[in-house]
DNA sequence: GTTACTGCAAACTTTTTGCACGACA
DNA sequence: TGTCGTGCAAAAAGTTTGCAGTAAC
C-alpha cells in the first residue's frame, strides 16, 4: 500500500530534474514538499503535506506548500484529484453519463456513450469497498480554448 | 445542447416528488432552485444558481441555495461534479491509473487495471476538444465506512 | 550579484453555522 | 399549531497575493 522506496526515489528524481529543466530553483523547501508528495499514495491535501514537511523543516510556511504544489501542477508533475479548482459544480442529469472537462477554463460537458457506459469496476476493487457508480472523465482542452491559444501565439 | 422542456419538467417532477417523499417541505425557494438546476446542463456552481434564481425570487439568500443543493445532494438527486468536498488533493503517481473514491469519508485509492487503461475517448468527443487523458472514477463506500455503518445500526 | 523564492500578514473566495422570524403541512 | 426552512450576519475553511528579506544559481 505504501509507495516503495525505489519508486519514491524515482519520483523525487523525476520531479527535481523537471524543476531544474524549467530553470526553477530546487530549494530546500521545495525538495521536502516533493519528497512528501512522492512518498504518499493517500492523495494528501496541502494541509497534510504541510504538517508532514514541517517535521523536517519547521520554519516552512503553509503558503510555500501551496505555491509548490501549484508549481508542480503547472508543470504537470502532480495532479489535483478533484477536477476543477474553485466552487463545487452540480449536475442534475439523472441518467448515466460521463464528463469532458477542459483543464484550461473548467468547462464541463456531459458525454453520452454506450461504450463508456459499458465500463465496469474491476473485480479487484471489491476489496476497497462497494462500487456504486462508474464514471469516465475525459480531460483535455476545449475547442474555444484551443482557438484562444492559437490566437495568442499568432 | 439545452435540456429539452420535457426533460426539465420530468426532472423537476422527480426532484419535487423525492423531496416530498422524504417529508421535506417543497418551499417556493426550493422549487425555484430545483427548476434552475434541472434546466441547466452547464454544471452550474452555487453562485450561478443563485444569480439565476434571484431573477424570479429576489429575496432568496445565497445560503438557502447552498442548503438546497446540499439537501438534494444528500438525497442523491443532484451530484457534485468535482468529487471531493473540502481541500484539493494531490497525486504524484505518474503512471496511468484510476481512482476509487469513498463518498462517505473522502478516501481516495489508486486503482491499477489494464482493462480500465484500455478505455478510450469516443470519437464524438473530438468536437468538444482534444482529449488528453481518460480516467475512470469508481464511486462507492469503502470497507471501513461500511463497517462503521453496520456498527451504528447495530 | 541577480533573480527567484520564502515567510509573514492580510485579503479573498467558498462554504458553514447560530439565531430569530416566517411559512409549509 | 408545531416544526422545518429562511434570511441575516458572522465565522470558518481553503486559497491567493503584496511585500521585504533570504537564498539559490
Amino acid at each position: 500500500m505504501a509507495v516503495s522506496p525505489e519508486e519514491v526515489e524515482r519520483r523525487v528524481d523525476s520531479l527535481s530534474h523537471a524543476l531544474r529543466g524549467s530553470s526553477l530553483r530546487l530549494t530546500h523547501q521545495r525538495l521536502e514538499v516533493i519528497r512528501e508528495v512522492a512518498r504518499s499514495d493517500e492523495h494528501p491535501d496541502v494541509e497534510a503535506l504541510y504538517r508532514a514537511v514541517r517535521e523536517r523543516v519547521p520554519t516552512i510556511s503553509l503558503d510555500t506548500v501551496y505555491r509548490t504544489v501549484a508549481t508542480l501542477g503547472d508543470l504537470g508533475l502532480v495532479r489535483r484529484v478533484a477536477l476543477t479548482p474553485g466552487p463545487a459544480r452540480y449536475d442534475a442529469n439523472p441518467s448515466r453519463h460521463h464528463h469532458f472537462v477542459c483543464t484550461r477554463c473548467g468547462l464541463i460537458r456531459d458525454v453520452d456513450d454506450p461504450e463508456l457506459d459499458a465500463v465496469r469496476a474491476p473485480r479487484g476493487t471489491a476489496s476497497l469497498g462497494s462500487v456504486e457508480s462508474v464514471e469516465v472523465q475525459l480531460r483535455g482542452v476545449c475547442t474555444p480554448c484551443h482557438r484562444k491559444e492559437s490566437d495568442d501565439h499568432a
